[in-house]
DNA sequence: TAAAAAGTAGACCGATCGGTCAGAAAAATG
DNA sequence: CATTTTTCTGACCGATCGGTCTACTTTTTA
């Protein structure tokens, strides 16, 4: 029956690897079909059988990225710790940027060359969860739970500060002599959110854990 | 006289700004001779007068770049006022994103694709530059003049947070509908300061100003 | 002012780009 | 087994790529 589709679904997700990984090093015009095709060790024509053009095999990856997103933070209430959800938030992001770091950069590429190829469906998708989040941090702020930060410039500081080990991840390693181990990715996790949390005026709670 | 190297002065600081625009909105390969030679207003032989190869012309404008990324927190030293000296850095820094936002972000797509491109010998200049400061951010520490944070992570942590304001503009944009004004930018930068100076264990001087 | 040097620019080159196509190979179906 | 459908792939296409070359114009120099 569907064995078809099986294999198909497996090639489509080899070469979206490979494109993931090609975009994210050579950007969008520098991630030639062949480039991607050799990199999944298939014939270029076999790359434009699953996807019919380049545009539609980015928006497929970039769509992938986007599904990844989603956080527990999406659903935090003000009713809930901003300590601790903060702290969580920070975290995932922090092991997204570890485990997914091709992701990461292919959208800040995207991002920094103008965020041209992103639909207005996700454009206003964002915009809208941007605007719920800003109402709880508003919440917080207004119980008294936290110190008052304008809470669009807090979601931009904690995205830069978490996506920086993803994309800047050569300048690390150009530092450091070697990417971070997971032990050190730790301990940047609990300085990153030692600092902001305390820039905030919280304190990271006792039980929280890495 | 040597007007005849005025005219070629002038040719070359023009391709390399329209190359530079050119390069941050397409990345290396995405920005063609021809993009650059158009927005430059000259024939693309006329780029290739002046620089010999893409190689080459590419190299010019992330050497421009990194000769404009010095600044006062290069002679900082431990005696200083952490305090004074990290708020000015990191304004600075902020100063630099809303000014220059196209070498920001060329910077940020040749860090983000791996760094190919860049001499060894500023790799070991900024190394140098890194272990330097590091010091001084110990100095500090060990003289209870601020928490113990992970001198390299507190840099990544400045680095990211001032760079996203020029990088990830266009996200800006979607969210706000609008770029940042320059009294928007300043309340981001204060509010970088803070979170930042505070998550030290700092306190923004009274007399300092943005 | 004449020679030399610097700057301009169109025509052109081989290589690579994204993409098409026809037909072979493989797999599913009846 | 026959046939239909899906998958695969080399050959090929026009466009664009980075780069060269040559001839022309302008500017500088002696």
């Amino acid at each position: 029956m569907k064995s078809s589709s099986n294999i198909g679904a497996k090639r489509r997700s080899v070469i979206l690897s490979a494109a993931l990984k090609t975009f994210a090093e050579n950007g969008y015009r520098g991630a030639s079909i062949q480039k991607i095709a050799n990199k999944a060790g298939l014939p270029k024509a076999n790359i434009l059988y699953y996807f019919p053009n380049k545009k539609l095999l980015y928006s497929a990856v970039m769509q992938s990225i986007l599904s990844m997103w989603n956080s527990k933070f999406d659903n935090v209430t003000k009713e809930d710790c901003p300590a601790t959800s903060l702290a969580t938030y920070i975290a995932d992001k922090m092991e997204i940027s570890r485990l997914h770091p091709y992701s990461s950069k292919t959208f800040a590429i995207e991002i920094i060359n103008g965020a041209n190829n992103l639909d207005d469906s996700f454009k206003k998708e964002h915009i809208a969860w941007v605007e719920g989040r800003k109402n709880v941090i508003r919440g917080w702020i207004s119980d008294g739970k936290m110190d008052c930060v304008n809470p669009e410039f807090l979601l931009y500081h904690i995205w830069s500060c978490t996506q920086h080990y993803a994309d800047f991840s050569s300048q690390i390693k150009n530092l450091r002599g070697d990417y971070l181990s997971k032990d050190e990715f730790k301990e940047a996790t609990a300085t990153v959110i030692n600092i902001i949390l305390k820039g905030c005026g919280l304190k990271v709670p006792a039980d929280f854990k890495l």
